[in-house]
DNA sequence: TTGTACGCGTTATCAT
DNA sequence: ATGATAACGCGTACAA
């Protein structure tokens, strides 16, 4: 190698590329310094603004690094400071429109503080979720947010173990202490069956959500707990749980559709289940809310436009992504790392839109006592 | 340092890690390698499944592994490898529906290749695109698929010079020899506008989106010659610039709707502008398409049962993220970074949803000559 | 104000 | 089959 040195290191420095089979080759701090004529930990110091490099040097270095367009590395400074400045957002499936806007709240709030985020799409998947977890490891993200497909608490131990932060979204994993950001679930529930109720509706189905998801079972709590407090029987066969996808609603719908007597109203647990199921009450020429009543969780920016029947429990799904995003950054960055687990509730609004029971469904429904 | 190794490498390990000021050591290769009673060279030959490693041995390496929650760093061998095994997705939101489904599908794409996405909104600021572009080259992405946010191809050459993949996604940079992958907008632009043509309509307003984006332009190019070859005259006034963005169809639209006379369709640029549009036509009691005619760009995958009257020109998102991710991985990954630049064009599909012109708005348009 | 020496966790290279 | 050594690019600790 010292047989080089006599042409200059930029020479020296394409042979070592060479090796490395990189056609362009990396500048780095160090070729800056030579040719600044200093110490490649002024340049450092220049790089990071920080002070003790005096005016003159400061600008040759400047000039060096904008003739070899040198672009720090921050993966040799992340390998010595220890801190990818990456999290990492795990999510169900991206195409949600209820994700999509948390993410652009994490998103967000992570690129004001100086983080990047890696997102992961499990489709409810509890080995693609382990997966990306042991690979998120690996990178050594700073810390990550989590909508738990399951109630598995495996995954998330080994997060514990490596001592990463990590806040859970949307749901909670039971015996799990860990830190919680979700709106509530159960009193959306309850109002949203209560508002059937009080339109005059006794026959509800629900359409529910996986009841592995926290989220699901506590809408289904929250159902059961009102149907109760107004003395009104559950009929089981009504009760249906499947995954929070449109395809599943619209199976179930079709079914609850034939039972008999039919119901006067469904309650989807999140909009996609609603939207499932709006398809098969098209199909069976119902009208909402004329001779069926429809309420569901989650909401879209234009749905008073799209669906001006649909009441709906309307989470803030951005307000969501940016408190978690908080609420991570903050435990990543606090001296302390023992902490009790907190747990943030986000308001969510009962959007009441038209009424879901009509005279049409109320006479049917005395009809069928 | 010396004095501790009589109590052990653990508790030198220790000793390090305070120094850290981390809680949890790290565990490393050395870490694991110390307790198998072998080099840490040997470890990583077993950690990579590389052979030349006796089973005995491998056996006392994955035990000693298993024993330390060994997690190997990511971060340390993108240094040594010089690869970071991940990718950026430079969009303008991921909050759009379309954006959204290009996500999905450029995540799944990466994840079956082992890489992991860094996604990034732009907003269509030039500013934070820029931003965004020097970040991702510090932490050395080995590729990157971007909407561009406007002509201006400086950032892109930056990439350029550090020999950074790149796949344009959606949108062609005028002068920019670069991959790209789009849908053919141009054609759409014909189609939509022969289609209301066809129906009848002459006086057809446009809300397009910023012409600084090109696929913006291929828009009102695809309907000024659609518009021309039938001999129907442009109304300058009736053609809009704004953004890709609801509130600007809102305004536009109504803006239009007091031109007289009033143009009997409207042929918007993408989804949220028509569907603010939509809201502008409901607000001043107009129906599609009874009252008025409605075309736009992408589509949703409920839009049969939430725009029943909507014909649009159906691009294939997730297609599209996939097409992406494929070539930029192909690129990534060929020996050989000199190449002429590819340009995938992913079919689209125009979905004609009811007329969009009805007897009545043919009725107005005749009187109205 | 500026520089030297070393270590962050891996792996390529070469030697045994 | 296994290991010693060096290097990836940067920043801390300490010295000058």
């Amino acid at each position: 190698m010292n047989a080089f040195s006599i042409t200059g290191e930029r020479f020296l420095l394409t042979v070592r590329s060479k090796k490395l089979d990189v056609i362009d080759p990396q500048v780095t701090i160090r070729d800056v310094a030579k040719l600044a004529g200093v110490a490649p930990i002024t340049v450092s110091r220049v790089v990071n603004n920080l002070p003790g490099v005096s005016p003159g040097t400061r600008d040759r270095v400047n000039k060096a690094i904008a003739e070899l367009n040198y672009v720090p590395n921050a993966m040799a400074k992340s390998l010595r400071s220890q801190q990818s400045r990456t999290i990492a957002l795990v999510l169900t499936d991206i195409t949600n429109p209820f994700w999509t806007t948390v993410a652009r709240g994490v998103e967000d709030t992570a690129a004001r503080k100086g983080y990047n985020v890696i997102f992961c799409n499990t489709d409810e998947d509890l080995e693609k979720e382990s997966k990306y977890i042991n690979i998120l490891l690996q990178r050594r993200v700073d810390g990550l947010i989590i909508a738990p497909s399951s109630n598995d608490e495996q995954c998330l131990l080994s997060l514990k173990r490596h001592n990463v932060p990590c806040v859970l979204i949307d749901r909670r994993v039971n015996g799990l202490k860990a830190d919680v950001v979700r709106s509530d679930s159960r009193e959306g529930a309850r109002l949203l069956t209560q508002h059937l109720i009080d339109l005059g509706h006794r026959r509800i189905a629900l359409l529910a959500g996986p009841f592995e998801v926290f989220t699901s079972r506590e809408r289904l709590a929250g159902f059961l707990e009102t149907m109760q407090k107004n003395n009104i029987p559950v009929d089981d066969g009504l009760i249906k749980e499947g995954m929070f996808e449109e395809d599943g609603g619209f199976q179930f719908a079709r079914e609850i559709l034939d039972c008999s007597p039919r119901p006067t109203a469904i309650f989807a647990a999140n909009l996609s289940i609603a939207i499932g199921a709006l398809r098969a009450l098209r199909e069976a020429g119902l009208r909402v809310p004329e001779d069926i009543g429809l309420v569901c969780f989650d909401d879209l920016p234009q749905a008073s436009l799209i669906y001006p029947f649909l009441t709906v429990w309307a989470q803030r799904p951005y307000a969501m992504g940016v408190a978690a995003a908080e609420l991570l950054l903050d435990r990543m960055t606090s001296k302390t790392r023992r902490h009790k687990a907190r747990e943030i509730i986000i308001d969510a609004d009962l959007i009441i839109r038209k009424s879901c029971g009509s005279e049409l469904s109320r006479m049917r429904e005395q009809g069928e006592r």
